[in-house]
DNA sequence: GTGAAAGCGCTAACAA
DNA sequence: TTGTTAGCGCTTTCAC
């Protein structure tokens, strides 16, 4: 009978055992470290293991200890670049507490999320770390009994109490780029702001608005544009403040996504940034130093948001049985970091806009 | 005795059992829809497991079956665009077949490959898809030893002849991006080109000189700029050039990473392109059309060469005893992209190249 | 069609 | 100190 390379049968702590002359528990003592062998004992087990290759079988370790040492990472889309700064900074820090991930992009898709949590599960993830979408409350609460520890990143959400986050001063972001805008002589300053039924986009809102009023300015309705995370619906945004009467003359763009449809349009319409208008946007994505000019924007530190929420996990899972009513928020500040994308009104229109708040 | 989430027992496929009134067998059959079960135990089954939530044990079954439907993507940096975008490409294409990825990301350092390498086969994924280092040929070795099968992405690596590549034709990308130079009038061009040690370096750089031979023209050696993967190796890569006494008119980056630090570079050096000098990349990444002007490019199907990967390491999976003693290369086209950094040679330079090639 | 039972590879309680 | 052994939860032969 021939056999292919996947019909060989892999080496097990059996055959270690028996080349070492020792017992499997004993073996297995060894090679983990716990319980006594002694010195010699030892040195032969290791010596056994590596002369035949031996790598313990995770699935077997992890069906006794019901422990995987595996966490899942729930994300939108590995391709904006805010995403993958996450999980930049989540893969090192697991990796050095020992953990590994498997990687989720659910689509901003609930039955993405679905399907996606549904294998979590199976696999028995010791925890998650997600950017939820928000839906699906049934199945992650299911997520919570099951004992699998959760902490969200981004974006708080309301059904699931008990999970910790681990997210930016949204408010105070905004409200910094805003009065900057402001400063700078803009009173008309439109805003594209991400769906306000996930807590980073209320949070902003929040915070532009804030920003107005702290400087005893009343907000337009008209300049808050609502847009999803589809790309059209952002054209649309921007198209729809630029065709107002009286058209901004400053957009702030609540996300990557956002700002990088917003450039594209303005850059379509022929308007010059920042001479004909200022943009400025939240995340700051590595392309957003590539443009001329470049742009300026409220700094979230991403990967310190990853590696954050790593180590909250693993403090978690370091207690298991601790019952927790109400996770803890872990807010880090962001940044506003001036390029070259915003500058004061021209002249002209910021005289019209003088008079119209 | 108090007990918190994770104390609780999870339900298994005995509770099922009791609760639908069966044997275990049945559930499991059942449920899996394999061996004989009639349509009325199938129902009972199904509302019993359903009602106390049961989800399968991961671990349990692939201590089992053998097999954890789970792949490795070895990667060097998820937060460089060409490696998110291949995970896009791969975690969707997994997902479709029923695979879910671990990510691996080894900058670049053999012993994280190692590191992660090791974990990987203790987990016993099915299969791995990697972007590798070209070391650790020992451990890759044992990796295909323990049956698990690996298809590469964009490196061939000489010591797994038989593991599958799915690249891009990178002489065939690399000639066109020169001839399209030269027949702008180019004679002087710097290639910033990745290591030679991997096998896409050596390939761009054949195709460079490919490309001269075919216009009946000698390359300049010190044209040639090997880098690393290092920040400020591309930096040193671009001064050496400009320094040249008879100094570049266009600039080839082999890839994205160095194409950014050649614009900088540039840039700093206050030089505008592609009026003063023109600048072609490898890969088409998304902030290569945000850029003023937009950057010209050798697209490579990115995603697609995920997606690909991944079918050809489920065609492996499906023949798991297949001896293979030569892998299979599957070689995508690259598309040249003709955007706005490229321009003819400024005069007076170019009459100065005209005599010097 | 259905169930009993063996066993996947490992850890840990217990006995020696 | 070391070895024996009972499972972890599941699939699958095999006997009924």
């Amino acid at each position: 009978m021939i056999m292919g390379n996947s019909a060989k049968k892999s080496v097990t702590i059996r055959d270690v055992a028996y080349r070492a002359g020792v017992s499997i528990a004993a073996v297995s003592r060894a090679l983990n470290g716990s319980g006594y062998v002694s010195t010699e004992i030892k040195q032969r087990v290791q010596e056994a293991a590596l002369a035949l290759r031996y790598r313990p079988h995770d699935s077997a370790r992890g069906l006794k200890l019901q422990r995987t040492n595996t966490i899942g990472l729930v994300i939108a889309d590995i391709t904006n670049p805010f995403y993958s700064e996450l999980a930049a900074g989540v893969l090192s820090s697991a990796k050095k507490w020992g953990y590994h991930v498997i990687l989720a992009a659910m689509d901003e898709e609930p039955a993405m999320e679905e399907e996606y949590l549904n294998v979590l599960m199976e696999k028995r993830v010791d925890g998650i770390l997600a950017v939820a979408t928000g839906q699906n409350q049934r199945l992650w609460r299911d997520v919570v009994d099951l004992g699998i520890k959760v902490v969200l990143i981004d974006r708080k959400v309301i059904s699931l109490p008990e999970a910790d986050v681990v997210q930016v001063d949204n408010t105070k972001g905004s409200h910094a780029a805003i009065s900057y805008l402001l400063s700078l002589g803009h009173r008309r300053i439109g805003i594209l702001c991400g769906p306000v039924s996930l807590m980073p986009g209320q949070e902003r809102l929040t915070g532009y608005c804030q920003a107005y009023e702290d400087a005893h300015l009343v907000v337009d309705r008209d300049l808050i544009q609502t847009v999803s995370f589809k790309r059209e619906s952002g054209i649309h945004g921007v198209e729809q403040l630029l065709a107002l009467d009286k058209p901004p003359t400053a957009l702030f763009a609540t996300n990557n996504l956002i700002g990088e449809m917003a450039l594209s349009a303005l850059r379509t319409k022929g308007l010059r940034v920042p001479k004909d208008i200022s943009l400025l946007m939240f995340d700051d994505v590595p392309w957003a130093s590539l443009t001329t000019p470049q742009i300026t924007v409220v700094a979230q530190p991403i990967s310190h948001l990853g590696t954050r929420a790593v180590e909250q996990l693993i403090l978690r899972l370091q207690n298991p049985d601790e019952v927790v009513r109400e996770g803890r928020a872990i807010i880090l500040p962001p940044e506003l970091i001036l390029r070259e994308s915003c500058a004061p009104p021209r002249l002209s229109i910021a005289a019209r806009n003088g008079q119209s708040s």
